[in-house]
DNA sequence: CCGTATCCGCGATGATACTG
DNA sequence: CAGTATCATCGCGGATACGG
């Protein structure tokens, strides 16, 4: 919670603090919740994917998004990154201790959606 | 998911439907985890209120994203809307059971990633 | 107090082409 | 296979003004 939090003394509600601030929490919830995002680590909930499954596997997204979504999680410590120096080259990627902390509610919440939404789904 | 695993006809996994469907689902699960419904739907976990304490709730939200927010969270059945015929008028807002189903997992979410990225705040 | 209506900038996103 | 680079666009979202 860098800089200086500026709330009302008086006010003695507990707020949800990053509501008000640049909180770095907030940039993380907001890659996660990120409209490619979600089905990025929704998807690696299973199991670790190749650049090519995650594509092929979140139906609608470009390389573009994928990468910048991918780059994004891994900054955020999310998900790894495997390089396998082949010919072609093999990149895997999979859920972070904190990654699956975090996709667990996410499934949870698409869970109870679906359910409710579509029920007669899959 | 090593060893040349590919997802062929063949592959009897069951992949998550909305990933390539126009399901609605998808539509809900883009307003809750939306840039502002997230945060309209954890403000209202621990009761309800009005407008305008959701917009000084909410830092940074402007009239027009809240309302859009509010009208879409009805309309998706997560939340409802009062309206005191009083003058001024008041309206209030709350979650429906749908809504708390879908709010539980938000909280975890933001709760997961606070403790995490920033265990001090708070 | 609780919104809606309108304008508009800008970043997110997609399409395409290219590289290691 | 696994990306990056570039460009065009589309709609989100902020600002402002107005209405019930």
């Amino acid at each position: 919670m860098a800089g200086g939090a500026q709330f009302t003394p008086a006010d003695t509600e507990p707020r949800y603090e990053v509501f008000h601030t640049d909180c770095a929490a907030r940039d993380v919830v907001g890659h996660a919740t990120s409209r490619w995002g979600i089905w990025v680590l929704i998807s690696l909930q299973r199991n670790d994917l190749r650049f090519y499954e995650l594509r092929e596997s979140i139906q609608g997204i470009s390389e573009k998004m994928l990468a910048q979504s991918l780059r994004a999680l891994v900054q955020d410590g999310l998900i790894w990154r495997q390089v396998e120096p082949t010919t072609p080259p093999q990149v895997t990627y999979g859920l972070t201790e904190f990654g699956r902390d975090v996709s667990e509610p996410l499934v949870e919440l698409f869970d109870r959606i679906t359910r409710r939404v579509a029920p007669t789904a899959g």
